[in-house]
RNA sequence: GCCGCGUUGGUCAAGGGGUUAAGACGCAUCCCUUUCACGGAUGAAUCACGGGUUCGAUUCCCGUACGCGGUACCA
């Protein structure tokens, strides 16, 4: 057990989009696989088929490439304990249900939804508002347990729809060790009896979870907080199956939680709040239903990861900043925080931005490229590179790149005139008018050359450069912002500089 | 209700019996820059509460409060 070899699983069910918590949970599974030199699976826990949702395992495995945080093993790709979906291992699963009523660690029940519901409104009082079927109240249901064993047998002959549920122990005291909260303790009568294999012959989470862990030589169970109350279910399960030695280290990760009050962080709460949630722009196949993605709002991927690594876990240091080889070496499930994170949406923006300056000009010109088709901007990848160069600075995300710097591709069509108008005067007018024609001179019209022809003109007119030098920018941009002005400029080159000059002329003079 | 897990500035968080309780994001002011941003400096802002234990608790123990999660033939 001590000296097996690290395997971990990421297991998600196809239902919808991938929220940033299941990359949180992919990048933990991945971190700890690669700094143990160990393999990292994925499996698709998708046995509950109502749920499913077309293309959502696509999009899962396209979210885990687009992150860089590959699988090993899984549909994908195959690998030695192929299948990797749970449906098509579906045929598996009985024969562990039936071994466990055999050992009498599980029975067969077959109420009917309709008695189950009667059984909960029957006994749900405002004390306790939701029933469990458990050690008592299995008694007094219709299931093996109670009924005569030739009764069972006649049931199950006529094939009578019935579902196996795990016997809980009446009062049992369990604990295991969780990698991240150390000793965790519950009482066995406190758990109902859970369903472990469905009317339609599918397992539930609870038996798929512990034969696969099982089957795939899962060593260490990585899963949200959410998953901690059932713990004693799956813990009683490796035990009822004799294999309790092979249990996986279990780590239960603390919640992603919403900027604003609290619970967990969804879908919606990024409608509401004007961020993404999912990793990719997710569409519902089935309501229609579109939403944004951290990639698409022009995150990198490399800032999305580093973002998650530090919801929840850090060093120890003050460094912040991680390349996934760093993360891979340093990060250890003992320095997850115990407690919920709330995500910060203003910091996910620094830290891409972070990365957006450092990253490659070509590579940044290449993400920007489906912004400006869209904008209907023909370029050349060469020119956007250059812009990109000079507006990245003041950039969080990769699409901001048009806020900044659109005016490297259109001429501005509103002008903010109102810093200029109120010390706007003939000489400065005149100013424009002369500094145009010495332009149109110009042989050379680098940074330089074009700056040194402005200030010495506005020497000699006696006007101070500073005076003349936003006028000039809002002629070229529209507005206060932009590159140094004289970078402008020099990119937008010598007609397109002067036709700006001279149409802005007369706008001042409406 | 019951069970479980949590609780250090607005947010992410380090720390762990004696500290001026780090750092980052955000915010504010200033410097740089006659745009904005970057950068630099400064500042406001924190140990949920009550009992123990102790010479001394933010740190250990017990309660309380609050929050979250679970309580499905969903995962």
């Amino acid at each position: 057990m001590e000296h097996q070899k690290v395997r971990v699983r990421f297991a998600p069910s196809p239902t919808g989009g991938l929220h940033l918590g299941g990359v949180r949970t992919v990048l933990f599974n991945y971190l700890f696989a690669r700094k143990h030199k160990g393999d990292f699976v994925l499996r698709i826990e998708d046995t509950d088929q109502t749920r499913y949702v077309e293309g959502a395992e696509e999009y899962i495995l396209e979210c885990l490439r687009w992150c860089g945080l590959n699988a090993d093993e899984g549909p994908h790709v195959g690998g030695p304990y192929a299948p990797y979906r749970q449906s098509e291992r579906k045929e598996l699963y009985r024969q562990y249900a039936e071994q466990l009523v055999k050992d009498g660690y599980a029975y067969y029940a077959f109420d009917t939804p309709e008695e189950l519901d009667e059984m909960r409104t029957r006994l749900k009082t405002e004390e306790n508002p939701s029933p469990q079927y458990n050690h008592i109240v299995r008694a007094h249901m219709r299931n093996s347990l109670r009924l005569l064993p030739e009764e069972t047998a006649a049931l199950l002959a006529t094939g009578t729809p019935h579902v196996i549920r795990i016997k809980m122990p009446a009062n049992e005291e369990i604990s295991f060790t969780d990698m991240i909260r150390g000793d965790v303790q519950f009482n066995t009568g406190t758990v109902d009896d859970k369903v472990l294999l469905k009317a339609d012959g599918m397992p539930t989470y609870h038996l798929a979870v512990v034969v696969d862990d099982y089957l795939m030589k899962i060593s260490h169970a990585f899963r949200g907080e959410e998953w901690l109350p059932s713990a004693p279910v799956h813990i009683m399960l490796w035990r009822y199956l004799g294999w309790q030695n092979h249990m996986p280290q279990w780590a239960h990760l603390p919640l992603i939680l919403r900027p604003d009050g609290n619970g967990k962080l969804s879908k919606r709460d990024g409608d509401r709040l004007g961020f993404p949630v999912y990793a990719m722009n997710w569409k519902d196949p089935r309501t229609g239903d579109f939403t944004k993605g951290f990639r698409e709002m022009g995150y990198l991927p490399e800032a999305f990861v580093n973002m998650l690594a530090m919801l929840g876990w850090n060093d120890g240091t003050e460094q912040e900043l991680f390349t996934i080889e760093e993360l891979i070496e340093k990060f250890s499930m003992e320095r997850v925080h115990h407690a919920g994170a709330k995500f910060n949406i203003e910091k996910a923006n620094w830290f891409n931005h972070q990365y957006i300056v450092k990253a490659d000009n070509q590579r940044l010109a290449q993400l920007f490229m489906p912004v400006l088709k869209e904008k209907g901007v023909q370029a050349s990848e060469e020119y956007v590179a250059t812009i990109v160069g000079m507006v990245k600075e003041r950039c969080n995300l990769v699409n901001e790149i048009w806020d900044h710097g659109f005016f490297f591709f259109q001429q501005p069509e509103n002008y903010d005139l109102s810093p200029v108008k109120p010390k706007w005067n003939a000489d400065k007018r005149q100013f424009f008018l002369d500094w145009a024609s010495v332009l149109e001179t110009l042989s050379d019209f680098s940074l330089h050359s074009v700056e040194e022809s402005f200030k010495q003109l506005a020497t000699s007119m006696n006007i101070k450069v500073g005076e003349l030098q936003l006028p000039f920018r809002i002629m070229l941009c529209g507005g206060k912002f932009g590159p140094p002005v004289f970078n402008i400029a020099e990119t937008l080159g010598k007609h397109e500089t002067i036709a700006r000059i001279m149409k802005a002329l007369t706008l001042l003079d409406a």
